[in-house]
Formats: structure tokens, C-alpha cells, sequence
DNA sequence: CTTGATGGTAAGTCATCACTTACGGTAAGC
DNA sequence: GCTTACCGTAAGTGATGACTTACCATCAAG
């Protein structure tokens, strides 16, 4: 389950309202922090969980650490969520396709 | 946000293994369970949450209940992650842009 | 060197959730 | 009608995780 920190990650309110606010461009933490209803230590222990996922790089700039998305960061759920619902799709489509067959072979059972 | 029920869903190991069981097709509960390392009424309790979010269909058939994933139940999500990390992507590109202009006129200072 | 700002870590608390066993309700078979 | 199979629900338990306050390390400014 190469995703599964990936979708932990994601599945936090808080933490996809970071994301949400790094959406335009990259940010320090305090910044960061400043748009968030929680305290700054929780928000470094989101940017932890973040980062651990592989959703976030960080970039040490002097005394501070500025954050921002990774571009391919959720590459691997979207794949999974693609393939996943490509099969269902194709899995619906031929039970809609076997239930008319059903039907027009009931239909001609008087034959 | 209207896809926290779908991201918490999808959160749970057991949900997706649920969810890849259901990709070649529908299934009863009991077959469902049979491919599973819980017992029945903990899968009962995780197709329900899946229902709740909106990923799977039960269609009643006499006794049984077969569930099936729906086919778009995943779009709302999915559409969320793909303008997230296009934002994402084109915040990086304009940083490294930005970077290599800020780097040439750092390479031109002495003119 | 001292002071202030930045941000990661430790410890503790509270809520949530995944799981189990036990039970109830409903449809099919004899 | 009685029994059996199917499956959802109730109640209880243990683990996980998000949050807080308190603390510590590091870099910059004076």
C-alpha cells in the first residue's frame, strides 16, 4: 500500500487546508500558521505528517523553513484512483450489458 | 467539503481492500467477507460507511444484499486532488522561473 | 555575546474508530 | 409453520491520532 500515507495524510481537515494555502506558492510555517484556527506546534506536526507523506518539501532558509507542495506528491494515489474506478466503470458497463441480455432473452423465452 | 465522508471511506486498509474485491464486479456480503481477514460484521459496518460516502450501490436481491462500487462515486475527490497539484504544479514552474530570472540578474549585477 | 524570533519536539489528554461477540429481523427451503 | 442462511445493529474495548502547553535548539540583529 505504497499510498497509504498519502490518503492518511490527505483525509486531515487541517492538513488539507495547508495544502489549500500553499496552493498559490510556497510559505513559511509562522505565515502558515496564521491562517489556521490551531496552534503552531500543531500545524509543525501536520508539515510532519505532510512531508513524511511525501505531499510537502521543505527548504531550510535561514532561521526559517519555507514549505510547499510537491509536484508529483499524490501521483500515486491518483493512479490508483483512476485504475480503481476505471475498472468499476468497465465492471458496470458490462453488468448493464449482461442484465440486457438478460432481458431480450427473456423476451424471446416464447420462442 | 464535500468529500471528507469519500477521503475518510478510502482511509481504512480494509475499505480499499473491500473496494478492490468489488472491482471485477458485484458481490454479496458473504463472498465479500470470505476474502477477508475480519469478521462479517465489521465488513457490514465498512460497507456502510462506503455507502454513506457515496462509493458503493447495495441492490437487495431476496435475502442478500449485493454491492457494487459506484461508478462516479470518486469524482468530486478525484477532481479536488487534480486542481490541487495543477495549481501546485504551476506555482513550482513559476518558482523556478522566477528563481532562474532572480539568478541571470544576479549574473548581470555587475553591468 | 545577548536578545528576540522562528520552528521542531516532548508529554499528556480527549475523542474517534475499527474490531469483537451477541443479538434480531427477514427471506428461502423442506 | 419451522428451520436455516444471510446480514444489519448494539454494546463494549483497545488503539490511534489531533490537539494543547511547556520546553529546547538555531539563526539573525543590535
Amino acid at each position: 500500500m505504497p499510498y497509504q500515507l498519502t490518503i492518511d495524510a490527505l483525509a486531515d481537515p487541517t492538513r488539507r487546508a495547508i495544502l489549500d494555502r500553499l496552493r498559490g506558492g510556497a510559505m513559511t510555517v509562522g505565515t502558515l500558521a496564521e491562517g489556521l484556527p490551531v496552534s503552531r506546534p500543531a500545524v509543525s506536526q501536520h508539515l510532519r505528517v505532510l512531508s513524511d507523506a511525501g505531499l510537502l518539501i521543505a527548504t531550510p532558509q535561514g532561521n526559517r523553513r519555507i514549505y510547499s507542495i510537491a509536484p508529483n506528491g499524490a501521483d500515486e494515489l491518483r493512479h490508483y484512483l483512476n485504475s480503481l474506478w476505471d475498472d468499476a466503470l468497465a465492471a458496470f458497463e458490462q453488468a448493464a450489458l449482461a442484465k440486457a441480455i438478460q432481458k431480450s432473452s427473456k423476451g424471446n423465452e416464447n420462442d
